[in-house]
DNA sequence: TCCTAGAAAGTCAAAGAAAGTCAAAGTAAA
DNA sequence: TTTACTTTGACTTTCTTTGACTTTCTAGGA
């Protein structure tokens, strides 16, 4: 498996309650044996604004990084999730997301799945300079039509 | 015998008790000494949707093919319906399949939407000459995706 | 007060690790 | 002998890992 992805989720793991956790870099990185940066790629990959996340951090002696959920309840989440998609999304992206949708339980996993599916790559298969853009149409259709 | 067959042979075999498998391209292109290519010729012949398989695959570090199997046992009728889509499905046709799912209980209200959603004219907007197509292969991937 | 050392975190590009594409060449089937 | 299916390989794209270098912040000493 992926360092990245073990990284996500522990630090998904942290946010068990809370919805502001506090990590250090490098001592995560010491952890997972990992060079530091690596932990800013999987901050840049897997908790962005348009992923529900906010992030602030601080340099220098007692330097941190804060990871912040941005929405409390279901409906705000998927209101904002929505409205940051804008009009292109990549596959990965995409997957990101909806594996989220489920951790948050916006969705079961049945839908899920049907969702995933109408926004893979795969699936999606029409010339590159279309996808990332349709796919984006879909996810944000998708959603919207979840209530 | 076709290194192709012997190929998709293993493949099936995979699937012993699970209904999803995970490959390495290029280490069952090893194994099999052949081009790592050839692997991508078995599966988009061998296991497409209307046989009954769904397909993601991830590229980069820790890449790796999914191959999922639809238990076609389960519902006859989904199959056929699948198997008979062909590669091309208009706007029209996909409403009036959908709306039969609705009423033979194949799926819920909820699903039928986002079936519907992926599948309609206006969220799907590309050019024309790729609609249909990629109409009948969302549709054929949500149905496998079902159960 | 101001300067400087050290402690964090950030940036960016190169290298590495997969998988995908496409068309040409080869083979089998009708 | 056409036509359809297979095999092959060069080239492309996507995603991850790594590391050298930069920037920012805090605290302690002159």
């Amino acid at each position: 498996m992926r360092i990245s992805d073990i990284i996500e989720e522990f630090i998904k793991d942290l946010f068990s309650d809370e919805e502001e956790i506090e990590i250090q870099r490098n001592d995560l990185a010491q952890h997972f044996n990992c060079v530091p940066s690596q932990i800013n790629y999987v901050i840049a990959t897997r908790f962005k604004p348009s992923q529900g996340y906010y992030v602030e951090s601080k340099r220098g002696g007692g330097g941190h990084i804060t990871i912040k959920k941005v929405n409390n309840t279901k409906s705000d989440y998927l209101m904002h999730i929505i409205s940051n998609i804008g009009n292109s999304l990549t596959d990965n992206e995409a997957k990101i997301l909806i594996s989220d949708f489920l951790t948050y339980n916006l969705v079961n996993t049945k839908e899920a799945k049907l969702i995933r599916v109408a926004t893979s790559d795969n699936v999606l298969d029409i010339p590159k300079e279309y996808k990332d853009k349709l796919r984006a149409n879909i996810l944000k259709n998708m959603l919207l039509n979840l209530n």
